[in-house]
DNA sequence: GGTGAAAATTGGGAATT
DNA sequence: AATTCCCAATTTTCACC
């Protein structure tokens, strides 16, 4: 009941992972299969909860977000909780995690200027104790998650 | 010359940023524009580099990766263009910054297992200083970045 | 895999600025 | 004159059986 990932899968994993709006003709084209089969093989992967979803990337510069940074939270006593409720309500917050460590919450923002960065640490210190870190460039941006071989 | 995003460019970026793979008739209906408006739209912010690119999301764990992990490197003298070389060629990293700080850069890696962990971390010791966090849970994954306005 | 429906694309023309 | 939109026709893609 494990691998439903063949080698075929895995190519049109890579393929939707590099550009979400290709056709299924134009992958089953590079897969040796018609656009129906393809279909039904992504759909399964949707069943499956192998694809989680299709999103577009907009460039944050020109959306007038001049900013980018990475806070950590390391709550206070009773804190977290408050703060789980309070992240979802932010705009400015791209993506957050749980993690283990000194600190139990990082997450990466957007930020008009470096007083919109200022107002948005204010609004976190009554939560814990905040780390901040501004993004200089990205090396590497939602690479491709391959199977257990890099095909 | 600047503002290329108004109400209805907004709307459609905030479509394609929550399903990326919706037909430009399906959007078009929504703002009321024909279909070819909506690709028209659509191409010109590609052209200008609003809209960069469109990724669909898999599950770590279904393909394999039982971890994901936050690391952070604090360089060694001389050893961050090495790394910088060296950290496009490896799969487990999903995400990767350089940021200030303390540390100079932090990843989102997915690893297999523990041992794939240590494995990962002993090949990073000789760029730096290594800091590791488990990522335990989502609280905001890839939200859409939104105007000035949240529309 | 094949067929009808839906969507994308292309070209041309009209309205607004 | 430039931009943006609509309309219509062709091609491609999708979805059901």
């Amino acid at each position: 009941m494990e691998n439903k990932i063949d080698d075929i899968n895995r190519k049109i994993l890579r393929r939707l992972q590099e550009n979400s709006r290709e056709s299924f003709a134009s992958i089953g084209r590079l897969v040796g299969l018609t656009p129906p089969a393809v279909a039904e093989r992504v759909k399964k992967m949707e069943d499956l909860g192998i694809l989680e979803g299709y999103k577009a990337r907009v460039n944050h510069l020109k959306m007038g977000y001049q900013l980018r940074a990475i806070v950590t939270i390391k709550a206070f006593m009773g804190k977290l909780k408050p703060f789980l409720e309070k992240v979802r309500s932010m705009q400015e917050v791209i993506n957050c995690y749980r993690i283990t460590g000194n600190e139990n919450i990082i997450m990466e923002v957007v930020l008009l200027d470096q007083l919109h960065l200022e107002q948005f640490i204010d609004q976190l210190i009554q939560y814990g104790e905040t780390r901040t870190h501004i993004i200089l460039s990205d090396i590497i941006s939602d690479a491709p998650i391959m199977g257990n071989k890099g095909i």
